[in-house]
DNA sequence: CGAGTCTTTGAGGGGAGTCAATTCGTGTGG
DNA sequence: CCACACGAATTGACTCCCCTCAAAGACTCG
């Protein structure tokens, strides 16, 4: 199953980041604070409804991308109308920096979203002046592509190993320790993980049934045992 | 099984590229020139038996590297003894560019293989005199990336298709259009594609059983219907 | 020729996919 | 407020693809 394209992105020049106070936001972006500033006043906040499409696979890469509020995901499809879905992007994120030419991956809206919009020529002319910024994006490039990698070791584990790298994965990169919050539909974990939407739900019991989890609700995940969770990917 | 890492790299230091008439050499090389000729001039050749380790996952990343007879593997391990072969590079292909301070995967030789081995401080002293070869440098760097997320891809496909997207990923990068040569054995290839030897094998046998592929040795293999093949993956 | 490695082939089992039915959750309208 | 609708998520039964374990061939090199 796809989700609906349907585009409808729906701009406000004002810079309104009066919901950008998820904890998540703050910490990542503190991570890259330097390249923060000059970027972010150089962007436009755009807001995109739930499902909308942000940029499609092989149209040009005209700007560079970063999530202020909601959840992104970036996708390829396959012939067999199968989706994967590369990666999901949190508050404080960027994203569409891989890109040189065209992009690679489409990009969604999982949930209602503001990003932060930024043309790549305005980055390079700032580059030209500062080179540590360079330095800087090639980072968040490589640190792309240290993801992909991880996700090509992931593909090669079992689902209960998939499951239990996603949700710490998650854990993570919205530093509420125990909590995670999943902004995405099972569909969406699944075309992540490779797998199916019945053995993400079986898994996630599998493993609440061995304590480690706790289903608070469908979207809403406390994470029991996070040593064994840890042990179990390694 | 995990590949001996017998660490005896023998280096020469005169640029004997004899042995560098392989037709994938000259095509792929010609596909970037302009800065083949720069870092080839600051290169060094080195010699690596089979087996050999070029570099280690972890340490410092200090050189590029580019092949100019024989093949490399990249590899990473996980914790239960599983190897994941990110990539294979044959002739003309540069590696180790991915890589800002750490090795992200270790590198083998496949065979006895010769390496145009360049210091990463070379490079960077030419980029400042040279700002488009930073572009070139990047673009290596996307296709990695794009390889990475086909491979990704694969990772979600039956062993056939995985199958036929190696064979036809060789055949093209060797440009010998319907005959390819394998210089790894089946552990390799398993490891590449996320699969078993034995399935390797009997998925190979049932190419050939169809007519699409003949087994001219162990090594050796006859791509009869490329359409065919191509269609698999498409 | 024999030792070792690589490759093939076979039999059996398990993990995830497929198909189908039910339940849960949310929003809408009467 | 309840009834209903619709999608999302869960649960169950069954199937199949690939892995595992085991043994036999094929090839290389001393």
């Amino acid at each position: 199953m796809l989700a609906k394209a349907k585009a409808s992105p729906e701009r406000c020049s004002v810079n309104c980041f009066d919901d950008c106070s998820l904890p998540q936001a703050q910490t990542v972006a503190r991570k890259s604070r330097e390249i923060d500033e000059p970027i972010a006043r150089m962007g436009r906040l755009v807001h995109y409804r739930r499902g909308a499409e942000i940029f499609g696979e092989g149209q040009p890469a005209e700007y560079i991308y970063r999530v202020v509020s909601g959840a992104v995901r970036t996708s390829r499809i396959l012939n067999n109308s199968r989706r994967q879905i590369c990666q999901f992007y949190l508050p404080g994120d960027y994203f569409g920096l891989e890109a040189q030419n065209e992009q690679p991956t489409s990009a969604f809206a999982v949930n209602d979203t503001q990003i932060l919009v930024t043309n790549r020529h305005m980055i390079a002319k700032l580059t030209y002046r500062r080179r540590d910024l360079t330095q800087q994006l090639m980072e968040i490039a490589n640190k792309e592509t240290k993801h992909l990698q991880d996700q090509i070791l992931l593909l090669t584990k079992t689902a209960e190993e998939r499951i239990a790298w996603f949700l710490l994965q998650m854990s993570q990169r919205t530093d509420s320790a125990n909590l995670v919050n999943l902004p995405m539909p099972r569909q969406d974990i699944a075309d992540h993980l490779g797998l199916t939407i019945e053995t993400v739900s079986r898994t996630l019991k599998q493993l609440a049934r061995t304590g480690w989890i706790k289903q608070l609700s469908s979207r809403r995940i406390q994470l029991v045992k996070l040593d064994a969770l840890t042990r179990l990917v390694s």
